[in-house]
DNA sequence: AACTATTTATAAGA
DNA sequence: TTCTTATAAATAGTT
């Protein structure tokens, strides 16, 4: 919305980056009011700039203590239906464990860490990995296929064109 | 903006309330994350609908809990944490990303799910793969050697025996 | 959920 | 900085 279009990246120039957040900063703030009214909603807002300083908006008739309250209400909700605190730390080295072993899977098809692997889990990776090698250049051949047909398609409407 | 102007005051027809609420609130959290990302800002913003749903957004690399954190020891306000259980939800959901990461790139190595990737991405995939297998059957051979290597010398040794 | 006529926000220039 | 203005983006009302 401006003279041109913008990239979504840190602005790198410094004073055109100052500019830029005094300006949106507005706007932000401005629209967070017109939702907190026309709709009904509670919300905050706390901005602050890469100087440190702080700009912050609520809701009419509510405080920024309200509502960050009410928002650590909501999130303990949110970890009492996840379950227990046990079960949520059991969630946790469920998922590092499972990561651990992908993460291991995945350096073995890209052909490090092998030391660990015997004579029979190198024949099965190998086997593996050429049935991958396979399914890649099967999947290249069909896009070529597609790029074929619809060169062929373009052709034949083409000549049809000239022909009318 | 739209197709006409609109009073800044509460929608009162309902329907209408929600809708506006759901597209402004998904206007307001864009613009939320082009300020922070443009103008390098730290930035938190809740919202709770009408009906009392919870929308939030905060700035990358840094957590909601941070960031109230921060707005605290701004304001010199001070609230007892329950947040800590925050971080924690954080932690599992990073843990599950990464997970869903990993599996999408197993899976491509698998040969499975190819239909998504370009013919540069194919190539590329390709290439790994094959250097993937090439080292699988370096590591076949060098386990060959070796077990020829200790054949050799307990033969050796074994004459020698035979000869004291 | 889409569409589109308008309004609004804002990037670049002064 | 502040103002201006051409253009991009958001969205109110409609389908």
């Amino acid at each position: 919305m401006g003279r041109g279009k913008i990239e979504i990246k840190r602005i790198e120039n410094t004073t055109n980056r100052q500019v830029t957040f005094s300006k949106r900063r507005q706007g932000l703030l401005k629209k967070a009011h017109e939702l907190a009214v026309l709709c009904d909603a509670q919300l905050g807002l706390v901005i602050f700039s890469h100087s440190g300083k702080l700009f912050e908006y609520c809701s009419p008739s509510s405080s920024m203590r309200q509502i960050i309250d009410r928002y650590q209400k909501a999130t303990n909700i949110r970890i009492e239906e996840a379950g227990s605190q046990h079960q949520i730390l059991c969630e946790i080295s469920k998922l590092r464990n499972e990561n651990d072993k992908l993460q291991a899977g995945m350096r073995q098809y890209m052909g490090e860490d092998l030391t660990a692997l015997t004579a029979h889990d190198l024949d099965q990776l190998e086997e593996q990995l050429e049935y991958s090698v396979n399914k890649v250049r099967a999947r290249k051949h069909q896009l070529l296929h597609q790029q074929l047909e619809n060169l062929r398609r373009k052709v034949i409407s083409n000549s049809l064109n000239i022909k009318q």
